[in-house]
DNA sequence: CGACGCCGTGCAATCGATTCCAAGTGCGGG
DNA sequence: CCCGCACTTGGAATCGATTGCACGGCGTCG
């Protein structure tokens, strides 16, 4: 019952045509514009495509017309919270205006990213939405980067307000707690691999802590600024450890990603330091339950699915739009990041 | 000097074939199998390729090969930790084997996973990886059900220990802490909508803390058993707080969904209930950092990502087998879990 | 020295849907 | 009463890659 015959072999066009007693063109027509064809025809290839349950060929119909409706979406982790977020977003835009997403993790694997992108444009994607990119070539199809951004090679991009980011939280670690030995640990640096972006996300936070701390007057020695690479828990664990084995450790650390931030209160755990009384923390990025966490942790509000929305807006208007014409008006959109006090930064709250 | 000319139009195969001197049938067998040519054929159509920086068409050679070498992923919420982990074991597996993987999120909504099935199926999928199934119709292609699961429909699935897992828990909570008044918030049971699964995970959940309590003689009044429908954090936290309303109020509470322990927690915290002392709690699902959570959170580890790639193989199986012949000895596969004990149930760890 | 066989190559059909073009029908107006 | 236009319909080309089949050439064996 469940499953019906054995595959007999998926009704065709022409299947239905037959059935209706027309020609495969007018059975196209009757299911597709409905013009040029009578209500009478239309009816008959109708209840004929319903009685076959008849889907039609995306892919003989993506071939022919020459457009898939399909975008692709490269992430480095989609099980990451922030990106699995995005993808939300975006695909509740662009599902809305027809289009299917293709989803590529890239597990921040160097290169897998170019792949990636050769692939998707293999499958004839009418356009992309990059997280990160290595990559430099013509890309053929209209291209949003998110995150971190290329603008010369898309359409437009979306990305965090980094540098106000970051200065909102150690100014308010400097300003309201007093604190004064801040470190810093970030996602590795990886420009030099041959790239040079417009707007790399990991260089913009590291560039604004040096600055917000020489704002302040804050000693940095070169101890306290730290990348854990590759991104993960594990090592951001070993960075805030190392830290708090230092001769003069900090007071007070400034996490670039929630990942990252995680790690340093498992070294604080790990290492008997209390925070934030020993060791006050905050993050960038927001965690999961942040406001549940021993203790909840003061981070920045990112808007995670509203960011995947207007990325994917941006597309759509290069889609739609003329394609190169909208690239003008594009470059980077900069979303803003709001402050959540909460008690890791030493605030009763 | 990062976007070419105007998007010529991308190279076909017959104009490599023009470039080489050969005709595209040649150049196909020079790029492909590689059999039925000279080696100096070959080398010349490479070079060719290169030169243009080919890409073969993929849905062409779908649409005239018959398989796409792409699996559809059906899950409720990518976001979720869970489902982006597994995602990341299909994806692992699956690509090693040439396959590209379709990732649909249904948000949960009813029907959307019909609608995904549908749309994926005319996308000319080799086979789909299904979380959560309100259909029952032929699919057409190979399908692997996992967590939530109809066997008669699919090759194969992968489904939790869900019995084994919540007596886990009830058990500890009886026999170590002494538990008695125990409660149950679990996900809403849409059995009913039509549906008959063989094993529907929410159900499996619930019946099983019913035999729990029953087998250890709790008393269970209705009032401890809640379902939080939608299943998010805002519903588990209404249902927590309903419990402590209650004028015999539980002493514990296992929560059937990592989620939903979480929103218990939260109404704890809202009501001023202290965890583990007047509320313990335990949660199915392991939440992000548990261990980092006040109180830890003491919950069952799940595997996520071992489940994908079990998903995933299974499906692989049928592919390269013989399909339905594949079906006989699959059934379903249940991934046993492990008590990981913290502090919110009342041990001291 | 002749014939058979294999290797390398090109021609053409094919996958399934769309769409341009031509042809057939019916109708109304002149 | 006839011509022509509008409306339907079918035929055939097309998208780009793959593959069965046929053909020409060369080597080898009898």
């Amino acid at each position: 019952m469940a499953s019906g015959e054995p595959t007999a072999r998926r009704p065709t066009l022409a299947d239905v045509a037959a059935a209706a007693g027309v020609s495969s063109s007018t059975a196209s027509r009757a299911l597709g514009t409905g013009t040029h064809v009578s209500a009478r025809t239309r009816a008959r290839v109708w209840a004929a495509a319903e009685r076959l349950s008849f889907q039609p060929n995306q892919l003989a119909r993506s071939l022919r017309r020459g457009s898939t409706m399909a975008v692709g979406l490269v992430v480095p982790d989609v099980a990451a919270a922030f990106y699995g977020t995005v993808l939300k977003g975006v695909q509740e835009v662009l599902e809305a205006a027809g289009y299917h997403v293709l989803v590529v993790n890239t597990g921040r694997a160097a290169g897998r990213e170019r792949e990636a992108v050769r692939s998707l444009r293999a499958h004839q994607v009418d356009g992309l939405i990059i997280a990160t990119y290595g990559g430099y070539e013509d890309i053929g199809v209209p291209v949003v980067f998110f995150d971190d951004v290329l603008p010369d090679v898309g359409v437009g991009a979306i990305a965090l307000a980094n540098a106000e980011g970051v200065a909102l939280l150690v100014d308010h670690l400097v300003e309201v707690h007093g604190q004064r030995r801040i470190a810093y640990v970030g996602p590795p640096d990886s420009s030099g691999e041959g790239r040079t972006p417009a707007v790399f996300t990991a260089r913009e936070r590291l560039d604004a802590f040096r600055a917000s701390a020489g704002r302040a007057g804050l000693p940095l020695p070169p101890d306290y600024i730290r990348f854990a690479d590759p991104l993960d828990g594990a090592t951001a664990r070993t960075a805030g450890i190392e830290l708090l084995e230092l001769d003069e450790p900090p007071t007070a650390v400034v996490g670039g990603t929630d990942t990252l931030a995680m790690g340093i209160l498992q070294a604080a755990r790990a290492r008997g330091a209390r925070v934030p009384e020993d060791l006050a923390v905050v993050s960038f990025d927001e965690p999961p339950y942040a406001d549940l966490l021993e203790p909840p942790m003061t981070s920045l509000d990112r808007h995670d699915r509203e960011m995947g929305r207007r990325a994917a807006d941006l597309l759509l208007g290069a889609l739609n739009g003329l394609g190169p014409a909208a690239r003008a008006d594009a470059g980077v959109q900069r979303v803003p990041l709001a402050l959540r006090v909460r008690r890791s930064c030493g605030c009763a709250a």
